[in-house]
DNA sequence: TATTGTTATACTCTATAACTATA
DNA sequence: TATAGTTATAGAGTATAACAATA
């Protein structure tokens, strides 16, 4: 006989306040697990490397498309092209990125990851994956996958 | 026979980059999804009723938490007391929210809200679930449900 | 004409420190 | 001494508009 699965409270995370109201609101459950794993992020790899959130993944995506546009990143990730470039002009500076001119069309770029960028990148991403597993010891491996999948669905979902 | 279940695509949801290295990584696609609830938000209720995501939910845990001091919401929302009170003030200024003394400690200060906050709170409240209940039309009910059981889980998790 | 990327500039949001009033 | 809240100030991050170079 199965029931509505209720759940034990309807607390917020942190100072205990009463949310049932927004509960069931995915934008707030985003912004409440995104505080943990941004403090998470910023203990782990923003302090000791010297990496803000953004330029990981830049770094990430950069080293797994080879040659790709600023353009195309600033699509990725909904920011801006200006906002791409104080980011390309940072990370070139400190030497884990390239610019290189595109060959085929020439007002575009190709970026390329160094080696220096390369070993930071790889260095975050397994720390980052170490602590977050640590972090969510209180799910089965199946939940996590399950998570990981409903998260892409809804990255993937037209906002219609 | 049960075998690992392995995503369609590990493309960035925009621009179709490659991201299968940070695919399995929760501040990732916490990231990706929040894009989406964020366009939805600045759609439906931040250009409509002129509120910004923390004033929206300022106002309904102020509903939920009648005589709710600011620090209690500082540190539900992870937020900075100066940081508090500039919302507080750009929101009693537009007459959603009152500041009252406390009458057990006088440093502290007691929230209510007033019937205009009521009402833009309740409004908005009605067109987030209807939005991202269309918007969530990919997943199952059950899926919802479990998505957001294990959002709350993260965010209760110690960040050890 | 449209697109890639940059520069200039202003705006939003946040953080830290110093302050007051009260406990 | 410690806590609740404010003010002042600076910093991070972003957005818009105008621009140069190329398609």
């Amino acid at each position: 006989m199965p029931h509505t699965k209720r759940p034990q409270t309807d607390l917020t995370p942190k100072g205990g306040l009463e949310e049932k109201g927004i509960h069931a609101l995915l934008g707030y459950q985003l912004a409440q697990a995104t505080i943990v794993t941004n403090e998470v992020f910023e203990r782990v790899v923003g302090q000791p490397l010297g990496l803000r959130p953004v330029e990981f993944t830049i770094l990430q995506l950069v080293r797994e498309n080879s040659s790709v546009t600023p353009s195309k990143l600033a699509k990725a990730l909904a920011m801006t092209a200006p906002a791409m470039t104080t980011w390309l002009d940072r990370m070139t500076q400190r030497g884990t990125l390239l610019r290189e001119r595109s060959t085929t069309d020439r007002r575009a770029q190709s970026l390329r990851i160094t080696p220096d960028g390369e070993q930071l990148v790889s260095q975050a991403l397994a720390l980052l994956l170490q602590t977050e597993r640590a972090l969510l010891a209180a799910l089965s491996e199946g939940e996590r996958q399950i998570l990981l999948e409903l998260l892409h669905k809804v990255a993937c979902a037209r906002p219609g």
